[in-house]
DNA sequence: GTGTCTGCAAAGAATTTGCAAAGAC
DNA sequence: GTCTTTGCAAATTCTTTGCAGACAC
């Protein structure tokens, strides 16, 4: 199981609980605390408000997780996609947009155009459209 | 002076708070509330911190004040500048990049590459460097 | 068996709200 | 004068913490 192996190799114990906050990030992709304790009440059952707060906040350190933010709220969303990518909001929807030729254009275009910045980390490309 | 217009341009009242809370972030650029409510106690005087949070959400929803999110963290930051932009980040340091040009880049290759993205409202990068 | 994780309940932060007085226009 | 904004205190909501028992390995 997808789930198992992941939460494994970040070097974290497997619990029922971390497995069920993991499956739940696999389904709901972009995700608040609130929509995330929602799924796992539906699907899981009990599990402590605190324990979903310290799960997320484990995973987040070992890299199973990212954060994004809505640029126009600032509201907060956990990601299940971890590693480097973009994002594009639609309305109350958030998609991942993994293009790493966006990556290097960007990259390249910063590189030439602003030789000053240096040692670039990230980038990260967040493209908001109107809903239609 | 600056601020009164602007807060007047938004259709807001004047009042000393609002002066007060917009010039504090004419100083200070990006900022989250704790150091807004740091710089007013130490240039202003006595304001209340609820008057803040209503000062802070008029300005945003008037279009005068904008948001901007660490990618890492999350945390999320008043900016004075309200216009589309892009941003810096090094270390706890958030420039403003404005590059009408990069923006243009980025419309120019989505709209290209990505057809089915329709009616792009706002792009906006954000660079991450670390910090030397 | 040892050390980490969870549930629970309580503490602590952060944010919002109702209302009366003050202030903007 | 009318309608909005502020200060204050209380109410909510959100997040963290301490600790004992349960659980992973």
């Amino acid at each position: 199981m997808e789930s198992i192996d992941n939460i494994r190799n970040a070097g974290l114990k497997l619990t029922p609980q971390r497995i069920a906050v993991y499956s739940a990030m696999i389904s709901l992709r972009h995700a608040r605390l609130e929509a995330i304790v929602k799924y796992l009440n539906e699907h899981y059952g009990r599990i402590t408000l605190s324990t979903v707060y310290r799960v997320l906040e484990s995973f987040c350190e070992a890299g199973l997780l990212s954060l994004v933010c809505r640029p126009d709220t600032g509201e907060c969303y956990y990601d299940i996609t971890a590693s480097d990518h973009h994002h594009l909001f639609s309305g109350d929807t958030i998609s991942d947009y993994q293009d790493e030729e966006l990556t290097q254009l960007v990259l390249g275009y910063i590189k030439s155009k602003r030789p000053d910045i240096q040692d670039i980390e990230k980038i990260q490309v967040l493209i908001t459209t109107n809903k239609p």
